[in-house]
DNA sequence: AGCACGCCGACT
DNA sequence: GTCGGCGTGCTC
């Protein structure tokens, strides 16, 4: 297909306007969605046509595509979400297309595979080697060359050596797929009458169509191999499916499930990916070679060509909604994937998002509830602990009570977990003779002290000095304290009451991504009975001997006024908890709190969800806040807090009246600093049936723009106030 | 996103 | 007097 006449838009994957103008050179062919080289003043880029031209640029300006790709062009579904991505989040349309077209080395021709094969010919000297590469050989099919290297056990040298003799020859075979078509039929599990259920709603969503499935079922209770039906479903239509997980690259039991299911592993779409791997994977989605992906946010931008189902897994998660470049929810903008692509979502969770239970409540989104049989089993009992009357002595934080606990159930062979989502070893350092407290040059922030690597550390930034021997302020010795607890220090005492315990320390600062997966699969194998970890022990691991959980700090997320506290703190502290609801055992959970009457504490201990649903519900839709309203912030950074706070009073006055529009601040973003960038934040109220980033959009189009060191951040749905 | 063009401080 | 600092603006 060709557009005529001669000229067409091409989106360039850099952050300007709009599509650019190009000629078609005489001989090439390309239609909308083509993947094109252009040039773009000294350089060569990647780019998309995108129709015919849009602008009337003068004709001895326009230059002709430097070469057209010889892959499918883009889906048109695709296309369209570029386009309501960047006009949704207030990004350049070319900046999202960059995060299509991640894998430029996808677009050159796959690298065929050197293989062997036996010629018949004798080689004159038959050395051992030499014949068990020709016996490996003797099927006469040709071999990739890693392949025999590895099944004859013999060095490249020996092969090369047996080419030269002419005893065999070498081929280049097609590279094959970068992985084997999933089996819709493979190893179904057999559900449970509640699982049948849930399934037969999702497929009451009609196939073809664009709907959304809310999961929503207790930790354990099977929602996984409900979903991997609905995979199956969309693999037997004929159409692709992508599942997102959060945190990919710890998680691999999911892609052990998966591979269990259907036969062969799941093409993978995550940052731990080399380049070969991410091209092989990216093309294959392009061609429709590969069927199903397990990935990270970004793989939300894939370009499927056939997408029929996509799953969120842990939908309510924190990781959907980042900054890549641009800042984007991956669970909003996946349910407008599949709108455009008319497609199915399953969102999947045990403590669903507010927002994703007010539209299911609302009737938007199916409630798929999965009551399994061993719901009660699946989650422990909780009791609150009250710190202000049975907390632990000063400088300890673990409370009598849960001691107790934990000696009970190390007695009884079972595992325990202490819970503080807090690196480091204290989060404070402070001189007690002169009353300095160390702090961040370059933010507001404390610097957090790391006891085993010897360093105060900086969490937003990353600026480590090491710990001070004497105070740098007073010069006085022996005077600096660490103030409060972090993991390290709770790992200090816990070794110092649990002696006997074989202990396992877990947070992001104890090694790489490999280093903690062995450390999870240790304490899979019951290698250890203390577990004492950050927010990382709360994902996806099941600890099978895992009896008695320990929440040092249940109040944590919810001292910012951050209007999502509640929800946050409602599910770490669900999931947690949930560690220990595994198997028949009496699982137990603790919360050290000083509110034990909050409201999450009362549902959590109520073992009351519904409870606690409701009651957000309504203090959402007293504050006017989502997802009964809308919210958009900017924020304004600069060298200095005045030159900062000068140009949000000018966005300010600058912004237009608007019915049912709401503005705050400017004020200092809770963290006023972050790398000696002074940051003012305003922020946009509406109500919910409110173009409120268009409304943000129209604002910034005729107010000043940002010069110099002044930068202005929009953020439209933000998560945090941060 | 790059890269070139433009106007103000320390040097052969 | 120049070399170069990076702020601003352009690329079909």
């Amino acid at each position: 297909m060709h557009i005529g006449p001669d000229i067409v838009a091409v989106m360039v994957g850099v952050a300007v306007e709009g599509p650019y103008s190009y000629r078609v050179p005489a001989g090439m062919a390309v239609e909308r969605g083509s993947i094109v080289a252009v040039p773009l003043g000294p350089r060569l880029l990647l780019g998309v046509v995108w129709g015919p031209p849009r602008d009337n640029i003068a004709h001895n300006r326009l230059r002709d595509i430097a070469h057209a790709f010889d892959v499918p062009p883009l889906s048109e579904e695709l296309l369209k979400l570029v386009e309501w991505v960047a006009r949704y989040t207030l990004a350049a349309p070319g900046q999202v297309l960059r995060g299509v077209l991640r894998s430029p080395e996808a677009l050159d021709a796959p690298r065929p595979v050197v293989a062997y094969r036996r010629t018949g010919h004798e080689p004159e000297k038959l050395t051992p080697a030499r014949l068990r590469v020709l016996d490996t050989l003797m099927d006469d099919m040709a071999w990739p060359r890693p392949a025999l290297i590895g099944a004859a056990g013999v060095s490249p040298s020996v092969i090369e050596g047996l080419e030269r003799a002419g005893a065999v020859e070498r081929l280049e075979i097609p590279a094959p797929p970068v992985v084997l078509p999933p089996d819709p039929n493979g190893n179904p599990a057999r559900l449970n009458a509640g699982q049948e259920e849930a399934l037969a709603r999702i497929r009451g969503l009609t196939v073809d169509a664009f709907g959304v499935a809310l999961l929503d079922g207790v930790t354990g209770g099977g929602k996984t191999e409900v979903f991997f039906e609905a995979v199956a479903d969309t693999l037997r239509a004929g159409r692709q499916a992508l599942i997102l997980l959060p945190e990919i690259a710890l998680t691999n039991t999911f892609i052990d499930r998966f591979t269990r299911r259907f036969g062969t592993r799941p093409a993978e779409w995550h940052s731990d990916m080399t380049p070969a791997q991410r091209a092989r994977v990216w093309r294959g989605v392009l061609e429709g070679t590969v069927r199903a992906v397990v990935g990270a946010r970004s793989a939300l931008f894939l370009p499927f060509r056939e997408l029929g189902l996509l799953v969120l897994d842990e939908e309510h998660d924190g990781a959907y909604k980042q900054s890549d470049g641009f800042t984007y929810h991956a669970r909003d903008m996946a349910i407008v994937r599949a709108s455009l692509a008319e497609a199915r979502v399953v969102l999947s969770s045990a403590t669903p998002s507010v927002e994703s239970r007010n539209n299911a409540n609302q009737g938007r989104y199916a409630h798929v509830r999965l009551e399994s049989r061993f719901a009660e089993a699946a989650m422990p009992d909780i009791a609150a602990i009250d710190m202000r009357a049975d907390g632990p002595a000063k400088g300890e934080w673990i409370a009598p009570v849960l001691a107790r606990e934990v000696f009970a159930a190390l007695d009884r062979g079972e595992q325990a977990l202490l819970f503080l989502n807090r690196r480091g070893y204290a989060p404070l350092t402070l001189c007690r003779a002169c009353g300095h407290q160390y702090q961040c040059p370059d933010c507001s922030a404390w610097m957090v002290e790391h006891r085993f690597r010897g360093v105060l550390m900086c969490h937003h930034c990353g600026h480590e000095t090491r710990t001070p021997k004497v105070c740098g302020e007073c010069g006085e010795a022996e005077s600096l304290v660490a103030v409060g607890p972090g993991i390290e220090r709770v790992a200090e005492e816990a070794a110092a009451r649990f002696p006997e315990a074989r202990r396992v320390l877990l947070s992001t600062d104890m090694g790489s991504h490999a280093q903690l997966r062995e450390r999870f699969a240790e304490i899979e194998r019951g290698e250890y009975d203390l577990i004492i970890g950050t927010q990382l022990v709360s994902k996806g691991h099941h600890f099978e001997k895992l009896s008695v959980v320990g929440v040092l700090d249940a109040d944590l997320g919810l001292a910012h006024g951050d209007p999502r506290a509640a929800e946050k703190t409602f599910q770490i502290l669900t999931q947690v908890a949930g560690r220990a609801g595994r198997a028949s055992r009496h699982g137990k959970a603790f919360l050290q709190t000083y509110h034990p009457d909050h409201p999450v504490m009362k549902a959590m201990v109520g073992g009351d969800r519904e409870a606690f649903y409701a009651q957000e519900l309504l203090a959402r839709e007293a504050g006017g806040m989502p997802p009964f309203g809308r919210l958009a912030a900017l924020i304004v950074s600069a060298n200095s807090q005045q030159a900062a706070m000068a140009h949000a009073r000018i966005l300010l006055s600058a912004a237009p009246m608007a019915d049912g529009v709401r503005l705050f601040g400017p004020a200092d973003a809770p963290i006023a600093m972050i790398r000696g960038r002074h940051r003012v934040r305003l922020l946009a109220q509406s109500g919910r049936d409110f173009d409120l980033s268009g409304y943000v959009r129209f604002w910034l189009a005729g107010a000043e723009k940002p010069r110099g060191d002044l930068k202005v951040q929009i953020d439209i749905d933000p998560m945090s106030f941060m």
